[in-house]
RNA sequence: GGGGAUAUACCAGAGCGGCCAAAUGGGGCAGACUGUAAAUCUGCUGGCGAAUGCCUACGGUGGUUCGAAUCCAUCUGUCCCCA
């Protein structure tokens, strides 16, 4: 074996809990093993990403990852962290979506690389066929009611009440690392802290049907790993207008580099040991440095890069890094003017229909109207925003409302309009 | 099936028949300070408007009243207790 995978997860911090023994399995030889992905979204998101590294960490340690996407189980959806019934999806989205799903994975992990490529599979697959009178011989019947109503995620819901759908939900992910470990010898299953109880149903199904443990052949493991929390108590992974995508065209790069670049002072270490492949040195080193000249911010700097190439390449991610560096230049409008074109199509670039340009009046109405509410959503917040001094026109703070739009084009028809420090829009009106 | 409670803005949660676009807290946004950070302080947080203004809103529908988030009836949803 190439590295030791469980050492790796522990100085990262990306390790939570697991089924003891699970060590010895993996010095022992090479060992497969699977994480779930839900595929409600045409795309994952950075809340998918620590699962992604685990299986990297998994594959890059000599180890065969497996991802699987719940075809069967998105039909139903996972009651953990819900608190309300899940909504059905349709058959057709949900290919659809494991489609893009698999395209993204490629992207970080080894499909091609020998014994141990990652593989994708789709449990709908095997449940496709299954009669509900051959999943209760097959699956129901090891396991009790008591110890699945013991798991928290149904524990939960409880007061609130969930349907027997959702309460099988564990009996199908559980039955998952079952076909696994039948089909594919998969022994191991790892997710997010929060899939322990589903993980373990799974190990129980396992040790129940093969008999248990003192034949250590016959065991299958769990690991999880923490759930990325930021220092503020607030949710990782969402930015104000929601998820960041790893889909260039539901978030895009230009975004996506910002928001790792706005990452907490605080929070960055441990977001780049968790969602980079630098080492451990590495990564101190650049702490380091970081200490001595803050304002500087290479940490976050090295977290968005390196996660930036990584989801849409390395092309993209300078041209991104150029295109950031300029809008929060001091002589921005100097350096677009002489941005080169494929640089300046990274920027977050809004266009501005004639008909709805001739429909503003003033300032006010562009920002708001005139761009279809991205930057402001109603006409009296653009007026707030404007008087409030966030708004800035090519870099000039304006706080009049009714100022005309005769401002000076860049390039001859685009417009950088500014709302807060943090966010710039270019708007082309012609 | 019987009885009771409850329904307020993004969330939580006040609300006397007129002074309620609705306390307070959280969240969100912005300003100042900085480093496109955190913390802190300040402002904003239904829509339109330059505005003293207008419109839409307190689960739905009707009603009482000069006037209703507030009273009455009814429907719906949720929760609790009994069978």
């Amino acid at each position: 074996m190439q590295g030791n995978f469980i050492e790796e997860l522990r100085w990262r911090g990306m390790l939570h809990d697991m089924i003891p023994g699970l060590e010895e399995q993996l010095a022992k030889e090479m060992t497969t093993a699977y994480i779930g992905f839900d595929p409600t979204a045409p795309s994952l998101h950075i809340g998918n990403l620590a699962a992604i590294m685990l299986l990297k960490h998994f594959q890059l340690a000599g180890h065969k990852p497996i991802a699987l996407v719940g075809g069967a189980t998105g039909m139903i959806g996972d009651p953990s962290g819900k608190n309300a019934e899940r909504e059905f999806l349709s058959e057709d989205i949900l290919r659809e979506n494991q489609i893009g799903i698999q395209k993204q994975l490629e992207k970080f992990l080894d499909f091609h690389g020998g014994a141990n490529s990652a593989e994708v599979v789709n449990n709908y697959d095997w449940f496709k066929e299954f009669s509900f009178l051959g999943f209760l011989r097959e699956a129901g019947k090891f396991l009790t009611v008591n110890y699945m109503m013991s798991k928290d995620s149904v524990k939960n819901r409880l007061e609130t009440g969930l349907s027997f759908t959702e309460f099988s939900y564990q009996l199908l992910q559980g039955y998952d690392f079952y076909h696994l470990y039948k089909t594919k010898n998969v022994r191991l299953q790892m997710g997010g802290s929060d899939q322990w109880g589903n993980i373990t149903t799974g190990t129980e199904i396992i040790r129940r049907k093969e008999g248990s443990g003192e034949d250590e052949a016959d065991r299958a493991f769990a690991l999880t790993t923490p759930l990325v929390t930021k220092v503020d108590g607030t949710k990782f992974g969402k930015s104000e207008s929601g998820n960041v995508w790893l889909d260039p065209a539901k978030t895009s790069p230009y975004e996506f580099y910002q928001f790792w670049l706005n990452t907490a002072d605080a929070d960055v270490p441990r977001l780049l040991r968790v969602f980079t492949l630098f080492t451990q040195s590495e990564i101190e080193n650049m702490e380091a440095q970081h200490a001595e000249a803050p304002h500087l911010r290479i940490l976050q700097k090295a977290l968005g890069q390196e996660v930036t190439t990584r989801v849409h390449g390395a092309n993209i991610c300078e041209e991104v890094i150029e295109a950031s560096g300029i809008l929060f230049a001091k002589d921005a409008i100097e350096q677009l003017e002489a941005a080169s074109e494929s640089v300046f199509q990274q920027l977050p670039i809004y266009q501005v229909s004639p008909e709805a340009l001739a429909e503003c009046q003033n300032l006010t109405d562009l920002i708001s109207v005139g761009c279809n509410h991205l930057i402001c959503s109603s006409k009296g917040e653009a007026r707030k925003a404007i008087q409030g001094n966030a708004i800035s026109v090519n870099k000039v703070k304006v706080n009049n409302p009714q100022a005309n739009i005769d401002f000076p084009l860049l390039r001859n028809k685009y417009l950088l309009i500014g709302n807060g420090k943090q966010k710039n829009y270019i708007l082309a009106i012609r």
